[in-house]
DNA sequence: TATGAATGAGCATTCATTCAT
DNA sequence: CATGAATGAATGCTCATTCAT
């Protein structure tokens, strides 16, 4: 009864490999190969094998958790979305200033396309071959913006010729854009600059000017 | 005028006439064809079958212009690319001053998404499932941008603090963003609002700010 | 009947009461079950995973029962075949004359037919796609039926002029397709009637006929 | 214009090979290679390498032509029925009397299954695996003798007390069976006798007995 | 024994490309 | 040049079987 084989299921950090965790994890490595390969070669061209091969497991599991290719990308979209937003969400919470929690959301944003390069890419990119869950994903950003800058026009710190829909729209496009552009070779701008400069031009595209 | 590449038409005997002119017909319907559905359904999605159909020739038709799939990939691009750099280019030989310029310029780039929807997306969407040729039109566009920013920079129009390329990648990942979106459904803003707006974020954007 | 077999039930320490007939329910589930989709999609087109599930277990089970799929299709033929040569012979020792044990027998082959449609029509189909075991099961039938018209040679009221295989052939296939039309939808005849007819027609086929 | 060239069209023996009938010619033999398959190892366990090997044509080739393998099935089912009902059909055109007429039926279907000794089988059979095509071809032809013995009641041959639809498929599941088992090995009963045995067995179900 | 996720060979289908007409 | 049926390698998906729990 208190023999070593007892110990396990106490210790919290050993993951106790129950058959639901197993399972849970399997999905999980699929999510996160699909999320790689979807990125790299989009939903037409990744490869099942390709992406069982990158989970490391084989082709037929993948069907074991998902109907189809298409099922996988849309639990790879849902779940990057989730990822995205509740960071968004997040750096709201953050003390100090609006420059504080604007650059925040930035630092998170930066953070985020580092640690998920691919999946940020295949999340926010749009244009050919965009898919429903790619629109859906971008709109729901572009909402919490457009709710921030509501409160900006009532604050007073937003420009009030803005449209709000068109302001964010714009911002979403400079921020993605450039950060698609820092991921090719992120050696190619201090981080901290990149941040500078996401915050500056966010900032002057919405803000109010002073008369000269 | 009166060289030998003229004198074909004017063959009575077999009435091949305008040979030349049909071949370069059915490669335009090609790449017409190609355009559209690239951008639908991206470069791996995208099927011959369909090309040729919305073309309105046969499959094989396709092979007797194009080695293959690729190469008309290349020319759909290689084309829109040249008529997009061509129209930035006529913009600025605008009469009238900056202001005029830049906003001729975003009519030429919303006559040209208006015309060619699923081109202008096809050539400057970027992130997820790009491809170098798709990088390369947006690179190109980003440096004539920088050519204009730095005569900002000498004509005092410009913030001195910003940052040349990221600047333009901002400014280009927001104009094709909004109008990505607006393309949707152009119905959603009046085009001259559309105009306004664009001009206005990317005046704001990189435009010197007077001091409070 | 107080064999060594009959301890394991008597011992107390494990409750394991009744092991043995637990197995034999799970391989009757499973036998059953296996009838019923055989018989719905034939030996190629039966899925374990349906087989499982319509038996109420998981997939593995099956395979701690039978080695593989082709076994179980041989336990269902094996049953079967012996529920139907049982249920004949049985209909020979029915008291009263031939034209009783004649009826007999077809109301067994009814009543067979209306409590294992799937299995029915699994035994006795013949034709594509059929299997040795499926014609195992014809001839053994067949076999049966020309000893009966032997001895109706002998007993004199068999047509002389028979030729005893194929008429047993006859007559198996007729009373097999006219059982399978009628199971389709029992309510298109009256029970009965439907053992009349069968009668009848075997009667015809095979009696003497007076001269005209 | 009188050049052997043109000879070639004026051929009809000749099969002038132009591209709609050798697309016809294809599709025959697919139809042929589907028969053969499909009888042999029923719509599950045919393979679609099978077919195209047996027609001699590449896989992709079965897609041009059908959308899939049930698409090929059904082909196969419809001509089968076409075949054997025109058969049928012609049959009853023969001189003679009613008993020559029968013959000749008898006569069709034993060469029916002579030639298309897979087809007749997988157009014939019933029980498991059956499909609403098989089912089709049977009603077909049970609609048929059902006509003829129709007329029979009129004309006084057929005995008052059959069920029409009854005794027209006794009939023919006896034919079917017989033949079934026939196939199988044809050399062991004289085509001559068989046909004899099929009209005495269909004869003695089905018409009027003098009393004793 | 029972379970059901994992396996991977096997299969149906697709689609870029070829080529006889 | 144009055509579109034919090709067959590539790919998505299935499913009988295994095996760790």
């Amino acid at each position: 009864m208190t023999g070593p084989e007892m110990a396990e299921p106490e210790m919290p950090h050993m993951a106790p490999r129950r058959r639901k965790n197993q399972t849970e994890e399997t999905r999980l490595k699929l999510v996160a190969a699909g999320a790689a390969v979807f990125a790299r070669q989009g939903l037409a061209g990744a490869r099942i094998a390709d992406i069982a091969k990158e989970a490391g497991v084989a082709m037929g599991t993948l069907y074991t958790h998902y109907p189809d290719k298409d099922a996988l990308f849309a639990e790879v979209m849902r779940a990057g979305q989730a990822m995205v937003l509740s960071g968004l969400a997040a750096s709201r919470q953050v003390d100090g200033g609006r420059e504080a929690v604007d650059r925040a959301a930035m630092d998170g944003v930066v953070t985020f396309a580092e640690t998920y390069g691919a999946l940020f890419r295949l999340l926010l990119s749009r244009g050919a071959t965009d898919n429903p869950l790619q629109r859906e994903v971008v709109d729901a950003i572009v909402a919490l913006r457009v709710e921030e800058l509501e409160q900006g026009l009532k604050d007073g710190w937003a420009r009030a010729d803005l449209d709000l829909e068109s302001a964010a729209r714009c911002e979403v496009g400079a921020v993605f854009h450039l950060l698609d552009w820092w991921l090719d070779d992120p050696a190619k701008m201090d981080r901290d600059m990149l941040i500078d400069h996401l915050s500056a031009f966010r900032r002057f595209g919405v803000e109010g000017r002073a008369a000269p």
